[in-house]
DNA sequence: AACCAAAAGTTTTTT
DNA sequence: ACTTTTGGTT
């Protein structure tokens, strides 16, 4: 590296960034604090190394969130110069897409496959129940959620199906023989359609590499260096992956947050990022502990949140930035009284020149701001919300892209179902009998162009056909599909949705975002890879970016962003720790880990809302009490105010 | 076989 | 509040 670009570098870090920037052979871990230049270390490595020579081709840097790859190249980029943007970025599950893509055969699975998402493995499991178990199932077998939930926890964990239904679903033991019959049925039923669901690509990522060392060799050699953001919550796939992509060159460095680990549900484990040196015996540990971001007060509230978990590494995180103003309790009368606080000092700080996107409102569930949604909308205040039900999964959406999935995989059994049953007159059973058909035609679609109208001439059925007809016959760009697909659909969506001019704007979007692809299935896989994360009816995309709107979030979409002031809503017991997280000291950590998390987010302002008494019907209780970890903390750590507002 | 309306049963977080 | 199941009608 040059010695002028080197000094810049001395400059802009601390001595441990610099330390982890410049690390050279053998295995890193970085321990990083919240908001302790985390993605600045990683972003200054990349450059880094780009400098000395390495390709950016070999370079592999893999993140929880493409955005945030992407942020982190264009930042190197910035640092350095364009090299960098060809840095391969991903999550996990897109990298193992692009590897299974040419590598699937040698698994005996289709190259072509199709990934599904939750809904749609869902709906499948859905299926699956209905042709095993008929006839009414008395009782409480598991519903299709709860059995995708099964499977996907075994997957993550690693574990066999029978230790996750002992441990966290004893009351399904008497199930177990049916589970287990359906998990094979879904496997199954995978295979044959050529589905893969987000736990198969990292599965069986991971069985090519340890089955085929040939494969695993040329993949692991393609990357001479790697990184990977975000380790505390990883799983053990994942870093059975990691240990396979590195284990030759050793030249890995993980950077993650034990405190920061939120995604057990997914079969993360936070001791993980501590068993890294064991995976990797001659690991240097750096610990990054000076936070940039928040203020003082802030700091010491966090650092003793966190200081309530039951188990945790040491950890003290120090600021030298001074403020006034502590974090804040505020208790309100109401739901209603909490969102009507919230557009006042909202209005306040605009007032004061803080833009509405340096704010967010963070909470546990994406339900828990639908009282606030209204209120803002009423008030006339712009925001995006993040978390709770995807744009991706609402109906419409599918819908469209059921019938973009059919011409890449012609005999995906849950689009035609799907599509199918949209037409009048049309249910399970002739859906069965023209999927059936087509299967055993073994002609791909033009199975079904061919097929004899032996509906007597639904006429639905005919539209269908003249339009699977029209995009057999030309060779169309992605948009023009979608347009024609979208014609097709739209009298559908009128007769079926009295929101449909709202919906029909949603299709619009989707056309939008198609333009920028050449071919239908990186358009579907990457639709599922990395759906747009805003929540249903925001607008994205084709949106000035710099919009100036109130952020609102789960916290698990929160993570690794800041804001000048965060809001923390339902920071009451029962709903923040979640209800159903309070029967286990580790589910409490967890918790306790995400209020964490949703505090360091705030750089100026804190608060912690809390309203009153609240009945909640889930556990026909009322709720009243402060979340428990925040009632605890010392008084001298934040200021409580009751503000109700009539 | 398909469709519709009423009743019953569930509730987190995401790739 | 929402989804899924049910029972009855076309």
């Amino acid at each position: 590296m040059t010695p002028s670009c080197r000094e810049r570098f001395r400059s802009e870090l601390n001595s441990v960034q610099y330390e982890a920037v410049f690390h050279d052979e053998g295995p890193l871990l970085v321990i990083a604090g919240a908001g302790s230049g985390k993605t600045r270390t990683l972003t200054y490595r990349a450059a880094r190394l780009v400098e000395e020579g390495v390709a950016p081709e070999q370079i592999l840097l893999l993140t929880f969130t493409r955005k945030a790859a992407d942020e982190m190249l264009r930042r190197a980029a910035r640092l350095l110069d364009n090299r960098c943007r060809h840095i391969a970025g991903g999550t996990f599950h897109s990298f193992a897409y692009t590897v299974l893509k040419r590598y699937a055969a040698a698994l005996g699975f289709a190259n072509n496959f199709t990934i599904i998402d939750r809904p749609d493995a869902e709906s499948l499991i859905g299926m699956l129940i209905k042709a095993r178990m008929s006839g009414p199932q008395r009782g409480a077998f598991p519903r299709k959620k709860t059995l995708a939930d099964i499977f996907s926890r075994a997957a993550n964990k690693n574990l066999p199906l029978e230790d996750i239904l002992y441990e966290e679903y004893p009351h399904f033991t008497p199930y177990s023989d049916d589970i287990h019959a359906l998990q094979a049925d879904y496997v199954a039923a995978k295979f044959d359609q050529a589905f893969m669901d987000y736990d198969d690509l990292l599965t069986k990522l991971l069985q090519l590499m340890e089955d085929q060392p040939d494969i695993k060799n040329r993949i692991a050699d393609q990357f001479s260096h790697l990184m990977v953001d975000e380790y505390q919550d990883t799983n053990y796939i994942q870093a059975r992956i990691v240990y396979h992509l590195a284990d030759r060159h050793q030249r890995i460095m993980v950077v993650g947050d034990d405190s920061q680990s939120i995604y057990s549900f997914r079969g993360a484990n936070f001791r993980n990022i501590m068993d890294f040196p064991d995976l990797f015996p001659d690991t240097r540990v750096l610990t990054l502990e000076e936070n940039y971001r928040s203020v003082v007060p802030i700091l010491d509230l966090t650092n003793q949140l966190i200081e309530q978990a039951v188990e945790k590494y040491p950890k003290q995180l120090f600021s030298s930035r001074p403020s006034e103003n502590p974090p804040c309790l505020v208790h309100t009368g109401s739901e209603n009284s909490q969102s009507r606080y919230i557009v006042d000092k909202i209005r306040a700080l605009g007032r004061d020149g803080i833009p509405y996107n340096e704010i967010a409102v963070l909470f546990r569930a994406g339900f828990h701001a639908f009282d606030l949604e209204v209120e803002l909308a009423r008030e006339g205040i712009a925001f995006v919300k993040y978390g709770g039900f995807k744009f991706m999964e609402s109906a419409h959406i599918k819908d469209v892209l059921a019938h973009m999935r059919i011409q890449t995989n012609p005999y995906d059994r849950l689009s035609w179902f799907r599509i199918l049953l949209l037409i009048n007159k049309i249910g399970p059973k002739s859906a069965q009998r023209i999927h059936a058909d087509i299967v055993s035609q073994a002609k791909g679609l033009q199975g079904f162009i061919d097929m004899k109208p032996s509906q007597k001439g639904n006429p639905g059925l005919e539209r269908l056909r003249d339009l699977f007809r029209e995009m057999a016959a030309f060779d169309l760009h992605p948009v023009q599909i979608g347009e024609r697909i979208l014609g097709y659909y739209h009298p559908i969506l009128k007769d079926r949705y009295d929101d449909h001019p709202k919906r029909m704007r949603d299709l619009e979007q989707l056309l939008v975002l198609l333009e920028k692809y050449e071919h239908l299935e990186p358009f579907l896989s990457d639709m599922t890879l990395e759906p747009p994360n805003v929540a249903v009816g925001n607008t994205f995309g084709t949106g000035n970016p710099q919009e100036d709107r109130l952020v609102l979030s789960t916290v698990h979409s929160a993570k690794g962003l800041e804001w000048h002031t965060v809001f923390i809503i339902w920071a009451m017991d029962g709903r923040f720790p979640s209800f159903m997280a309070s029967e286990s000291a580790e589910q409490l950590d967890e918790e306790l880990r995400l209020m964490y998390v949703a505090a360091t987010r705030a750089r100026e302002n804190l608060l912690f809302l809390c309203p009153g008494q609240v009945f909640d019907r889930v556990s026909g209780m009322i709720l009243s009490r402060p979340s428990r970890f925040i009632d605890n903390l010392p008084e001298d750590l934040m200021t409580r105010q009751a503000a109700d507002i009539w």
